[in-house]
DNA sequence: GGATTTATTTAACCTGGGTCAAAGACCCGC
DNA sequence: GCGGGTCTTTGACCCAGGTTAAATAAATCC
């Protein structure tokens, strides 16, 4: 049984490197939650003394404006991990929302004791100043895309983004995340988002079927930005 | 000489924690560069073997869209170090162009020496995951502001920004940086900018004297946004 | 299945802030 | 102090994308 889970948690990059005994300690610490579509996993400002990786389903993390609009900052799916960088936030307290998007199983752990392993293992270290680094770079893309570029690079930087993601000869792409919620993680309203995806259509880079884009011209799609 | 320099290093949080070995392979591979007002420090895209450590003038850390336009992301001041997250970043090419702003002099430090001594130093490494998470915060409101802020909330956290820097009793805002480059910084165009202080000026809540902004009103200020 | 709720699309209209053009203000070298 | 740059401001106009409203379409529940 530990087994399996050891396999399992092995496969998450900040546990890779660890020894067994620095992995059961990982083990104990940790909680697997069930979480309902909707559900909110903790609350912007909340004292973060765990961090996440998905199994599966999904999660939205996204802030909220005094008026009560929802930006979606990220939409994370099993096998990522989320909140781990909080651990070394002054003050500690997540910095978003967490809310699952559908019926979800997550794992949590304990930052604490992960904190005394980083002491011990440079490698997981690296890993993670890696993975943060990585972070930083999307981040900055992100504000790149949303000051000099437009809603339609967005949203078709997104549907290329999503079609490497699976083998890149398929050309359609399945949208397993509703059209509202990613129209927010890009800064789009839900209307334009419609709007740009019939302008594509009528172009006929794309066709759109319900909650299915075929990709009718990989070429001109990637060229649109320049 | 020598202990002087290091006095300065020991200033800079990324070598605080380093004992006097490491201190000193880190000023053997350390370089002083005198950087023009207008010159180019680095370029978006070329390979990145070193960090960076303002020690006078100001740096501006800048993306260009494929027509020109020029964002700037960060504008680097003394004391203030930069580009160390991208050593750990695959194919370690910097994500932006860097331009003195000033006639500035920045202290360049070799990555890969620093990579071997963070191997051996925890404690650094747990330093720059400390200002790595720190920033992908300030991205991470960066974004929060120009999705769900408009210019004139932007516009005014940079002068309340800019005032608890200096201690708060001074009411007196001395902006040293071009106001072109920072409406850039804030994603506003020069003329917008300029539109904005003289409505703030209009309602009474601060005054324009040239480069020197007077706040008038940093409660009602502080309070715009709710 | 039919009723109800929720998500998406379509259409008409509006606006914050961008763009363009031109006038001031400031700076710096000679 | 004067001439030619570079910033900054002002005014007139414009547009990408937001807002509002209403019609469909899909999902969910008895």
């Amino acid at each position: 049984m530990n087994d399996t889970i050891d396999n399992d948690l092995r496969r998450i990059y900040l546990f890779a490197a660890l020894n067994d005994r620095q992995l059961a300690t990982v083990r104990q610490g940790m909680r697997i939650l069930s979480i309902g579509a909707g559900q909110r996993l903790f609350d912007h400002g909340q004292h973060a003394d765990r961090f996440f990786c998905v199994h599966s389903g999904q999660i939205k993390l996204f802030r909220l404006s005094a008026g009560g609009v929802e930006k979606v900052i990220e939409i994370v799916r099993p096998g990522q991990t989320f909140a781990e960088a909080v651990m070394f936030m002054e003050g500690r307290c997540y910095p978003v929302n967490a809310e699952a998007i559908d019926d979800s199983k997550v794992w949590s752990f304990d930052s604490k004791a992960f904190l005394q392993i980083l002491r011990e293992s440079s490698d997981s270290c690296f890993r993670l100043m890696a993975d943060m680094s990585q972070r930083l770079h999307s981040r900055l893309n992100e504000i790149d895309h949303l000051t000099l570029q437009n809603a339609t690079f967005r949203l078709i930087n997104y549907l290329l983004h999503e079609m490497d993601e699976k083998n890149q000869t398929t050309t359609d792409i399945h949208l397993d995340t509703p059209k509202s919620i990613i129209a927010s993680r890009l800064s789009i309203q839900p209307e334009t988002f419609s709007r740009i995806l019939h302008n594509l259509t009528r172009e006929g880079l794309i066709s759109v079927e319900g909650k299915t884009i075929h990709i009718h011209d990989a070429r001109r799609l990637r060229s649109y930005g320049q």
